[in-house]
DNA sequence: CGTGCTTTTGAATAGTATCAAGGCCGGTGG
DNA sequence: CCACCGGCCTTGATACTATTCAAAAGCACG
């Protein structure tokens, strides 16, 4: 697996110059992370950057009454552990939800690669800058809707990160209560959401599997909030 | 006021190598705004990045159904519109709460700037990145919190971003419709829990003045969400 | 010293969380 | 193969929380 030949087109490291790619090419290592798995704990100092080569995470935080909450959806070709980047541990954590290989970088590297590629520097301060309107928007929407719309937002957030299957089924169905972490409720919440958005004709339901005809309609009912 | 000679600490110019300092300063303007004046509008193109030289802001988004959300409040040395860099529009609106002064850096120069000094890229990637994890923690601290615990929120980080002045009351006071569009409720609401927190004995109160004896119990009351 | 705005308060209503119970489903072991 | 178990999902009842509406009081400013 080297840098210079990988496919992934997201990877911020195509940005290095060619000595630095085959530098990091040399120092970066391959992990392995089966589903429901811990790549790296809440709290655990941070000791470097994760690149997806193939696979799917959330990203969560706990507070400290147990609950938890997941902050990010990510897949193949995104970065995890950025978060952390210039802090000592990390501030959240991230669980595989699939099989998943990943790349990594430890920090020392990435430092040096920083400070002698302006470009990949650059380039991740825009990725930041992007995520940062990103997350501020879903903190806005989050402000101002109702628990319902929060849920929708989630059906359609998880649908545009993992996409629908030849049969408009989201893939890798997030369980209920998955959902609810990502909102801020409960599993009955969502559950009687997820009815009346059938009910509605907005969604199909089999199994833990939701459907969506048209996604369009379904960002209709959420369209007086700008989130995106 | 020239860049090199400016006191204002935080400003990341300073990161500039000497010869992009002095080009920097030669380039940029100098703006005065007075209170509660739009410094730049949502939806406006971007055309560059503003520093606080001296003021305090409030960054606003506003939904479709025209309620407003404050997104974050700046004061002097903070950056402003970097939201918007490598958009196309501004996603959100600038407005200040006291009469400011602000240095102005159009788009071409930072662009250049950036590309020219990777110690200036590092750090701003380093502080977006810092952003994203503060707006991260709020995003969950807002989803897990009832209204009441959100309004402390507020409160506490109104206070730790104006200070408060001898008497420990918050400087420049917001008014209960701004804590209320920070929280995402409205101002009655807003009422209730400071009449609930003055009975607590956490907050005095004094017109639309806060004061707050002691802000670590104030902290204490929301220990259980994670949120900084 | 009005006028218009913000703030406060109460009452009615709507929305949400919590608790409890039962159903469904897949996996395990007899 | 089937009974059983444990987890997740669904549903209803209830208690709690938040929003909305309305009205009065307070305050700032011309």
């Amino acid at each position: 697996m080297n840098c210079q030949k990988c496919l992934n087109q997201n990877c911020f490291i195509k940005y290095c110059s060619p000595k630095w790619l085959a530098l990091i090419s040399e120092r970066k290592s391959f992990l392995t992370c089966s589903k429901n798995q811990y790549l790296f704990y809440e709290g655990q100092p941070v000791t470097g950057a994760y690149l997806i080569f193939k696979g799917e995470f959330k990203i969560v935080s706990t507070s400290r009454n147990g609950r938890q909450h997941i902050v990010r959806l990510a897949k193949q070709g995104q970065i995890l552990g950025h978060r952390g980047y210039g802090d000592e541990f990390y501030p959240i954590g991230a669980i595989s939800l699939v099989n998943s290989q990943v790349c990594f970088i430890d920090n020392n590297s990435l430092t040096e690669m920083f400070m002698h590629n302006a470009a990949v520097s650059y380039h991740m301060m825009r990725f930041y800058a992007d995520e940062l309107r990103k997350s501020e928007l879903r903190a806005k929407a989050f402000a101002q809707m109702k628990t319902a719309e929060k849920i929708i937002y989630a059906i359609i957030y998880t649908a545009e990160t993992f996409g629908l299957n030849e049969e408009k089924f989201i893939q890798h169905p997030l369980s209920r209560i998955e959902f609810a972490e990502i909102v801020g409720t409960n599993a009955e919440q969502v559950s009687r959401t997820l009815r009346m958005l059938k009910q509605k004709g907005l969604i199909s339901l089999k199994g833990r599997k939701i459907g969506i005809p048209d996604i369009e309609v379904l960002k209709a009912e959420i369209k007086d909030y700008h989130w995106h």
